[in-house]
DNA sequence: TTCCTGATTGTTATCGATATCATTCCTGCC
DNA sequence: GGCAGGAATGATATCGATAACAATCAGGAA
């Protein structure tokens, strides 16, 4: 084991970029280096197979001597694993869904799995794309928010013969596996419950389009709700393309309460919009809840903060990312087990905050 | 559940999910089915192939039809192009960096490139784990956040022999090319925008580490230049690990208050500390701008929302990922080109807000 | 001593696409 | 009519790792 390697010719040693020599820089000739074979060296990068340890520490000191970067790509070819799994959300901006990323982070923490992140910018679209630039790369299962996909996106997942998650909703037509909760029930007992604290006109805020399929899911909820309460017919607002914005609720509420100005209590499709529009609120000199009770839905952190605190829905966010990537391992792993379409529900409930508190009133 | 197979002789073939017989398609298959070899229909994947039109059109047809999807992992291999580059943010939940993230991916638009995206939370550690996971998948090109990295972190960059791209601050020691700008210098503008307007005694609110090089550089700014106003030493709290959350900018301002009870204008790390102390002295009864001025830095939605509204640096994020990104294209197609390793400045500007409204005190 | 067993390491054939060079078939020009 | 030149397509080697199987060796059982 002499410390010089190969007594080949003086080459040129440094000719790019910077440092970088690596980018030939193979397994075969980290192997050369140490004196054994290319498939020792494959062996000492993972810890089950069996080099004894002289060998895989030799191999590693070299590795670390000549900068080597194990190549995945080519190992993902024989092997016919890439080691990945993918997630797409419908926006990286949203601590909700970060949560859900992180959850599914953490969940694949030492399955030698990574996550690859997509974003589709609530478009159908859009993934529909994401899901074909990602298959492409052949990942092991794949995460997908809501239930509302392009037909050529299903199609697709469905040849794939890969693990398929959706999360956040209940889908009518799983594909696979579904990691979530009724968004419609969610808002449905929102509804009630401050029903029973004796609101009687409640007004709705959300955005224009189905492309959302949660703000769908709850705004329709919310209708039906306040429906068979015999409340009336529900007052709703659309206003902006989904994601709908803070500025967005604070417009769509002066709508809304310049058509029906005795509204005592307007729902918003999430706790963004209703931060507009409690700020707008207060901006117009009303009182909330003294004039009007604003409620949010999805408990981010700035519900807690602002002031007045935001009356929301929780949603275990986190918890969804993690149960969802716990489906895909099973999935992966039990292969021959039951095939098991399940549906997980998760969690959701209502936090009561100083935006709708009747005694402040 | 069926009997327990105990004799699996004859290994099933098909036993997989649902639709899924698209495990073992390949591009030669398609070949077949169209009656051309491999080679065409490779080639028929990409517009500036010599293709003639008809060919490539009954090509897509059975693609169609087989569902048939390309695998990019052997494609990358032979061809030594992986398709991506890979860009890491501290936190995918801070409007800031999704932004960065929304620029850099609008610039890679049409250019064959997808972007891989990873996020760090703040820590080096996790950072160069990142960066190692992300090169075995053989990057074309590297973002980062900031310019602090571990030592094994740089030698790793330096052999990729790949174009990096450092953003959001002036490293001391680039790896290759910067895209951002002075976070000290910022701050020090935005103490001296409010100097100007007559405030003397400056109080500042930051995270508890180094680790937030960006935030370090902030509060440096800030100490240097309360110093060279003759303001007397800064009054700073660091209260918590960063991303310091609104909600510790709340407890942090409370124990600025307690320590330093005159002073004028708390200046935060973020926006969303600078949020949490605002709201926070309301809850207290404290009126802001009346009874203390705050600001905070990035400018996100909130800030311009939020009642009072905050007096703010405004950083242009998405510029930043735009830039970035053409940095990077520049870098991969004039590889003979000169080498290059430059200093793009991006811009950041005031926004003075309700917050530090002095006609409001 | 001889054979067997298990641990360790090596050899060879892939994985599925693409680079490269070769080939075929036209079209047009002298 | 013969040949240059270009467009379309095919054949083969290869990218860099890993699966699968083979080989080697030490130590113990027979």
């Amino acid at each position: 084991m002499k410390a010089s390697p190969v007594k080949n010719e003086d080459e040129p040693k440094d000719k790019r970029l910077k440092g970088g020599d690596a980018q030939k820089l193979t397994m075969a000739e980290v192997a050369k280096y140490v004196g054994v074979s290319a498939m020792t060296v494959s062996r000492a990068f993972r810890q089950d197979a069996s080099v004894s340890e002289e060998t895989r520490k030799r191999i590693m000191e070299a590795v670390d001597a000549l900068g080597y970067v194990l190549d995945l790509s080519a190992g993902s070819l024989s092997s016919r694993r890439s080691g990945f799994i993918a997630a797409l959300v419908p926006s990286i901006n949203n601590s909700n869904f970060s949560d859900t990323a992180r959850g599914i982070t953490d969940a694949l923490e030492n399955t030698g799995l990574q996550l690859l992140l997509g974003y589709t910018d609530y478009s159908a679209e859009k993934e529909e794309k994401l899901i074909e630039a990602m298959l492409r790369r052949r990942p092991e299962g794949i995460i997908l928010t809501g239930g509302s996909h392009t037909d050529r996106a299903r199609r697709m997942l469905d040849k794939a013969g890969i693990p398929v998650v959706e999360t956040w909703e209940l889908p009518e037509e799983p594909i696979n596996h579904v990691v979530g909760f009724s968004n419609s029930e969610a808002m449905s007992l929102l509804v009630r419950t401050l029903a029973s604290q004796g609101y009687r006109r409640f007004g709705y805020i959300g955005g224009t389009t189905a492309r959302d399929t949660r703000g769908s899911q709850r705004r329709s909820g919310f209708l039906k709700t306040v429906e068979e309460l015999g409340l009336g017919p529900g007052r709703a607002i659309s206003f902006g393309v989904p994601p709908i914005t803070m500025e967005q609720g604070g417009q769509a509420i002066v709508s809304l309460l310049e058509r029906w100005p005795d509204t005592e209590v307007v729902l918003c499709v999430s706790d963004l919009s209703a931060f507009g529009a409690i700020m707008e609120c207060k901006r117009r000199g009303m009182s909330v809840p003294g004039d009007i009770a604003i409620a949010g839905f999805g408990d981010y952190e700035i519900s807690s903060i602002c002031h007045p605190s935001i009356t929301t829905i929780n949603v275990d966010c986190y918890g969804i990312g993690r149960q969802a990537a716990a489906r895909l391992l099973d999935a992966l792993q039990g292969s021959g087990e039951a095939t098991g379409d399940e549906i997980t529900l998760t969690g959701y409930r209502v936090v009561l905050r100083e935006s709708t508190d009747r005694s402040a009133q």
